[in-house]
DNA sequence: ATAATTGCAAATGCTTTGCTTGTGA
DNA sequence: TCACAAGCAAAGCATTTGCAATTAT
C-alpha cells in the first residue's frame, strides 16, 4: 500500500498533517531517489500552498524517526528515499546519473570483518560505486 | 620530502605562487584531513594576508590535477587529503571524528565484480565504515 | 609584457530558523 | 483547548565569483 509511510508516523507518535501525508504519499511512489526540490516540485502539485520549508523540516523528521533514507552521492545535494526493508547499496551510473540498488553479503561481512580487526564496531556504512555502461 | 605536492604542480605546469605553496606545504604535512577552514588557519599563521577564497580556489586546483583528494564525510565538511599512492578507504569514529585509513583487496575485488556484473565498468568508488571503539 | 592569480566583498545554493497564524488530537 | 506544525521571509553556512590590483613566467 502506498500509505506505509503514514502508518509508521502513527506507530512513532507523528502528528499527520495534511502536508506530512502528502510528502510520504509522494515518497511512497517515487521510484527514483529524489532530492528536496524534486519533492517538493511534485508535491506542490498536489497543493501549492505548500511551504519548501515544510519539505525540509519534514525530510528530516522522517530520516530521524529512520522512515526515510538521506543519502549524499557525488555531486552535494542531499537525496532520499524510503527506508528499505533490506539494506542496500548504491551504483550510480556516472553518464546519467541512475542509481542502481544492489545487495551484497560478502561486502557486508567483509566490513564487519575489517571494522573488528581494527577494533571497531561498524554501526553505519556507505558504499557506492560509481560506473559507466558496459558497451557491448 | 615535505614539497612534493609543489613537484606535482610544476609537472603539471601549474603556475606556483607563494599562496599555493603554503597550502601544499601545509598540506603535506597535515596528518589528518582537514577541512578548508582549517586548512585556512593552518595557512593563515604563515602568511595572514591570504584569503579563503585562495584557499578554496587552490584546493579546487590541486583535486581537479589529482594531487589532493575530496572526501564527503557525514557531517558534510569536504575534507581533504594528499592524493595517496596507492587507494585506502576510511572508516570514521562516530565518538571522535578520527579517520582511519584502511586497504581491503577483497572488497575491492568484490566491488569490481558486483558492478560487472550489474553491466558497469567501476570508475570510482566510495566507501567508508562508522564504528565505535570496542572498549575491553 | 601579459595572462593567470589574488583579495575582497558580494553573490550563490542549499538548508535552517524566528515568528505569527493555523490545526490535529 | 493548546502544544505542535505550517508558511513566509530572513538568516546561516559553505562555497563560488566578479572585478580591480598584483604577480609569475
Amino acid at each position: 500500500m502506498s500509505d506505509d509511510i503514514e502508518n509508521k508516523c502513527i506507530r512513532k507518535g507523528l502528528r499527520l498533517t495534511d502536508q506530512r501525508k502528502l510528502i510520504a504519499q509522494v515518497m511512497s511512489r517515487s521510484e527514483n531517489h529524489p532530492d528536496v526540490d524534486e519533492l517538493y516540485q511534485r508535491v506542490n502539485k498536489l497543493d501549492s500552498k505548500i511551504s519548501i520549508a515544510t519539505v525540509y523540516r519534514t525530510v528530516k523528521l522522517f530520516e530521524e524517526a529512520g522512515i526515510i533514507e538521506k543519502h549524499g552521492f557525488k555531486g552535494n545535494k542531499a537525496r532520499y528515499e524510503q527506508a528499505p526493508q533490506e539494506h542496500h547499496d548504491h551504483l550510480i551510473d556516472i553518464h546519467t546519473g541512475e542509481i542502481i540498488e544492489f545487495v551484497n553479503e560478502d561486502i557486508e561481512k567483509l566490513q564487519r570483518k575489517v571494522a573488528e580487526k581494527l577494533g571497531y564496531n561498524l554501526v553505519d556504512h556507505r558504499l557506492e560505486l560509481y560506473g559507466s555502461k558496459i558497451k557491448k
